[in-house]
DNA sequence: AAAAATAAATTTTTT
DNA sequence: ATTTATTTTT
């Protein structure tokens, strides 16, 4: 019988498989090889861009099951779907199947998993739902609707704009400040308002509970209170899990690293990251977290991974050149003994039209050369960035994916058809009925209030909206065809209590068609005529990949969570070959290509113009993810005469160009630009 | 109270 | 240019 204490040290067995620590040996060096086999407690990678610590952190994992850890006892943690993705795929690859019992995933679904098991426990049902940033925002606006008193017009606005009332709750619960802190220290406005906002905070809870709903928020900081409330369940998943490891350490905030610290002592804690690529501040990632793990855990195993085996010597000099300009980091020396190649070109355009046509001929010239699209990409700051090339993309009918910035969930249509499933799977869902009964003619925000106020009070709001025991005033005509298309859907849901539901797929593509055929369809073509066609096929798509699960519950939770891999699903089938890849920098961490074109490298830009001074250690550091994602080639442009269609902004080039050293990097100049690179 | 018309604001980045 | 908020009309 094994004691905690021995099931958490790794001790290859006398029979460990030779081949397998043979494979270790030649596959990776020796920091890695240390990182992978360390039997310490507490290990911490510190690994620059391209030094392969996702490669170190999966060859760990495989290895903990190779020396006869049961899939069941490791926690794979990200921060992104991408890099939980990309962690599965490459664990499976090297073991020759997936390790069933294996937790992976980013904190937040790991996190919806864990509470979905002990509802009761934090107030809600297993089947809750997750709101997104417009539903907050819609429940926002409401209280803000119903609280009068106390609220001058200005303030309100302030307050509501941009979903700012949400975002400052959203900082005071992921940063550990009160509100009052939060407040005063970034948002400058009136601190009269704070208990009027607080109030807000308060009800806003209110509501989430009422609609048996969380928001991203409540995934970790509910998770991390059931552990501390319930120190059984605790001590279920201290037990359960002997090892915790966790990806993108730098972009973690003040509420994973706690979730994380609750599994010291029983769990040994592997962590890796890179604090010169932390750029998730804005989801206010703490980069202290990582900076002073070492000082947390003063037993921890520090490795350095500081070898680059991605980038050309040149690349990699660039990128130090670069990320030097910032003071307060971690001091580490990457290096490349990659072969020499090509330095770096900047390239000086007139405009955004411009800059993609030299994209586009490189991109054509590459390829001709034989470089596969695949292996090149283009990336920017912004999503928007990338309509110039786009169109020239399409216009030489060269195939490519984007990544990062489209919102699929955020198209109105699609939300009105999950509006459909979200009252199915949880009739509570009070933003959901909103949304339905908004989109009936003659049904507006105070019938439904109305409405709602009845409905709410009865344990089945569902069943008592369609025994008819409500009628509105008004809009009788849309209550009723909404009544008849929810109940069509409910006859086709499969049977409640008999778990997994019997046809899989075939479900929830045919509740869509038949909330289509119920009175959508109607809606959709009177709301938009001109653009009917298209979002019926958006509509098409998501039936489509909804095949691809077996329960609506777990088809919702994948569109909450993992939006961006769903959206790329979705893209993905119509391109088989080889294709392009454009995505915005953030998406683009952990990525890696032959050919890396970086665009929209002005002032404004990129540093975005939203960034202040505080920031642009930030901005400087996502211009360093940008270059390192190259291998061999990279082209970092800009243009000089920017324009937006509702005014004109004086284009120059980044400061992240600019301050470059000359002789890491070689200028072009398009006639007339003017830009000399210096 | 709802729909239509008009004015205003908006473009980081992701769970 | 497009979406969202506000005002006017029905």
């Amino acid at each position: 019988m094994e004691t905690g204490e021995d099931r958490k040290l790794l001790r290859p067995r006398a029979n460990a498989d030779p081949a397998w620590s043979e494979r270790l040996r030649c596959e990776l060096n020796e920091a890695q090889f240390k990182f992978a086999t360390a039997d310490d407690a507490v290990i911490l990678g510190l690994a620059g861009p391209g030094s392969g610590k996702t490669r170190a952190l999966v060859y760990r994992a495989a290895h903990l099951i190779k020396c006869g850890v049961p899939p069941g006892e490791i926690l794979l943690l990200t921060f992104t779907n991408k890099a939980a993705e990309e962690m599965k795929e490459r664990l499976s690859k090297l073991l020759g199947s997936w390790p069933e019992g294996l937790w992976a995933g980013t904190f937040h679904s790991i996190g919806a998993r864990i509470l979905r098991r002990h509802a009761p426990l934090v107030r809600r049902k297993s089947n809750f739902s997750i709101l997104d940033e417009d539903d907050s925002r819609s429940i926002f606006r409401q209280l803000a609707a119903t609280l009068p008193h106390g609220l001058d017009e200005e303030e309100r606005r302030l307050l509501l704009r941009r979903g700012l009332l949400g975002r400052m709750i959203s900082r005071a619960r992921n940063s550990g400040l009160s509100l009052r802190e939060v407040m005063a220290d970034e948002y400058t406005f009136n601190l009269d308002c704070l208990p009027l906002v607080e109030k807000l905070a308060l009800l806003y809870e209110q509501k989430k509970e009422e609609a048996n709903a969380f928001d991203f928020d409540d995934l970790l900081l509910r998770w991390l209170e059931l552990f501390e409330e319930h120190p059984e369940i605790k001590e279920h998943y201290r037990e359960r899990f002997a090892h915790v490891l966790v990806d993108e350490f730098q972009d973690t905030n003040i509420v994973q690293a706690r979730l994380v610290d609750q599994f010291a002592g029983a769990a040994s804690i592997c962590a890796v990251g890179d604090d010169a690529q932390s750029i998730y501040a804005f989801r206010f990632a703490h980069v202290g977290n990582i900076l002073s793990f070492p000082e947390k855990y003063p037993q921890a195993l520090v490795v350095r991974m500081e070898q680059n085996y991605r980038s050309t010597p040149e690349i990699v000099a660039l990128a130090n050149a670069s990320i030097a300009f910032n003071r307060v980091q971690l001091p580490k020396k990457l290096f490349s003994q990659n072969s020499p190649g090509e330095k770096p070109l900047v390239v000086g355009a007139r405009d955004a039209g411009e800059e993609a046509s030299f994209v586009l001929d490189r991109i054509m010239a590459l390829h001709r050369g034989g470089l596969p699209l695949k292996e090149m990409a283009v990336l920017y700051r912004s999503a928007f960035l990338s309509t110039e090339v786009e169109f020239a993309l399409v216009r030489q009918g060269i195939p490519y994916r984007t990544f990062g910035g489209v919102k699929f969930l955020q198209k109105s249509h699609i939300k009105d058809i999950l509006a459909y499933l979200k009252v199915l799977h949880n009739p509570v869902d009070a933003e959901a009925w909103r949304r339905l009964a908004l989109l009936q003619p003659g049904l507006g925000q105070a019938t439904f209030n109305r409405l709602w106020n009845d409905l709410k009070e009865s344990p089945d709001p569902l069943g008592a909206a369609l025994s008819g025991r409500v009628t509105p005033a008004r809009g009788k005509e849309g209550w009723r065809s909404l009544c008849r298309t929810l109940e069509a859907l409910r006859a086709r849901l499969p049977v409640a209590g008999s778990g997994e539901s019997g046809k899989k797929g075939n479900g929830i593509a045919g509740l869509i068609a038949e909330a289509m055929d119920g009175n959508y369809e109607q809606i959709l073509q009177k709301n938009y005529p001109d653009q009917y066609e298209e979002r019926l096929r958006g509509i098409e798509r998501l039936a489509e990949n909804a095949a691809r699960y077996d329960s609506l519950g777990a088809f919702l939770e994948s569109l909450a969570l993992e939006e961006s891999l769903f959206a790329d699903a979705a893209a993905s089938e119509r391109i088989d070959g080889d294709h392009l890849t454009l995505s915005t920098v953030h998406s683009a961490k952990g990525k890696e290509w032959e050919a890396v074109f970086v665009i929209g490298l002005n002032e404004g830009s990129f540093p975005s113009h939203r960034a202040g001074d505080e920031e642009l250690p930030e901005e400087r550091r996502l211009f360093y993810v940008a270059v390192t994602r190259a291998r061999r080639y990279l082209y970092l442009s800009t243009y000089w005469a920017d324009y937006r269609s509702w005014g004109p902004v004086t284009g120059e080039p980044s400061l992240f160009l600019k301050e470059l050293p000359q002789d890491c990097f070689e200028a072009v100049l398009i006639e007339g630009t003017g830009f000399t690179g210096s």
